[in-house]
DNA sequence: CCAAAATACGAATAATCCGTCGAGTTACGG
DNA sequence: CCGTAACTCGACGGATTATTCGTATTTTGG
């Protein structure tokens, strides 16, 4: 790998054509797969264009590094997770703690379904962790929570609420991702997401219990 | 490396002679500088060679891999952090959720203070997880907190008392973990440090209160 | 002071891997 | 139908690295 200090990460050139957009598709399965059953210390070019059945050179026609590789894979996943959350916390209908709780679980599931590639990914964070591109990713999925919080916590100072936000999502994430490292069933997964939502819930009780304030009537909380 | 499925990770053999017990103290140390400024993908037995001044050949006297080294580093840690929790929960004096509390402070700053080596044996863990003995390290540091679980939820089912001591030992050492990986101030721990411990405390009183059980005066939790 | 054991050395080995390049192939536009 | 551009190929260069092993040096015990 070419080291530089911050290397390029995003694409090399955009597939044209529609042979090369399968090809471009047909390496990321294979990465996918050739992450999830040999790990991050045998991912290789070589590994995967074999895979996908398509020369190394071809990879990096798309690809400008092996980084870019696993960077694209873990930035899909993060779309999708951010997306998932912001189908759950867009629900006006319901209060928002229960909305937090439908939240937990859904997250705390998917980080289960996907736990072979995800944890290779972590393994691989490494990486790419340094370029740009990721840091940015990272940082638009956590502020969908902190908008959030907003809500959940209306009566309380911005200072504390940011400090607030910032311990449970990053609890959701962190927490979540060491859960998911072994192989979990249903019930489990269940019964382990159910007690953090107890635990959210419980802390945020607590907060808006210390912070009443507010104008008086407001439906309350739980 | 040889890449055995389960790789000998405990030391080759024990030095005899003081020249050899100041060679292997040199190499710990060396490597730690060498992982804390060059980071685990420029960790590599020549570098470490050279800044501890021996040769490649005397550490594979003592380490039968490098994969050893960096697991040495990180079994002196856990050891060093579990002995801290120990010390603290054995204070009989205070009450529980005063105990509790403190542990939280004291680990999160231990995190924070040797952040730079630990997020670097983080991303070298791959390396070495998969080594007995390092999962048996990893379950006998979980195990201190979760006795103590005993004292702080004496009227919860055990069942449930597992489940509410793995997430928040959990949470305590991957959020504790998260947090140090960017630098932060004295006063920022003691924030966030409190903050985790309001809600772990929040949901532990929360549950002695759907627990009520006991035996009828008991000195209460706060 | 000597023989044997412990220790230290570091060049050599064997393996791996990333990324390039020039040649060959396929699709497209006119 | 042809010239050009997009695309694909895979051997190869260049670099790095973990680990070994024969040799040299130092310590120890007698």
């Amino acid at each position: 790998m070419t080291d530089r200090s911050t290397p390029r990460i995003s694409s090399r050139k955009l597939p044209q054509q529609a042979r090369s957009t399968e090809l471009v598709a047909a390496i990321l399965e294979a990465a996918v797969q050739v992450l999830a059953k040999e790990g991050v210390h045998r991912f290789t070019t070589a590994r995967v264009a074999e895979k996908a059945g398509v020369s190394v050179g071809s990879i990096y026609q798309y690809f400008p590094n092996k980084a870019a590789i696993l960077f694209r894979l873990q930035s899909d996943e993060w779309r999708e997770t951010t997306d998932l959350l912001k189908e759950i916390l867009g629900d006006a209908s319901s209060p928002p703690l229960e909305r937090l709780r439908a939240l937990v679980i859904a997250f705390i599931r998917s980080e289960c379904e996907e736990a072979e590639v995800r944890g290779a990914l972590d393994d691989a964070a490494p990486l790419y962790r340094d370029a740009p591109e990721a840091q940015e990713a990272r940082l638009s999925g956590t502020q969908t929570l902190l908008n959030f919080m907003i809500e959940l916590m209306p009566d309380t100072p911005e200072a504390e609420r940011a400090v607030v936000g910032d311990l449970i999502s990053n609890t959701l994430k962190q927490v979540g991702k060491a859960f998911s490292e072994t192989p979990r069933t249903e019930a489990e997964i269940e019964v382990y997401a159910g007690a953090m939502a107890d635990m959210f819930q419980a802390y945020l009780v607590w907060i808006g219990w210390k912070n009443p304030r507010a104008s008086d009537r407001r439906r309350p909380m739980i």
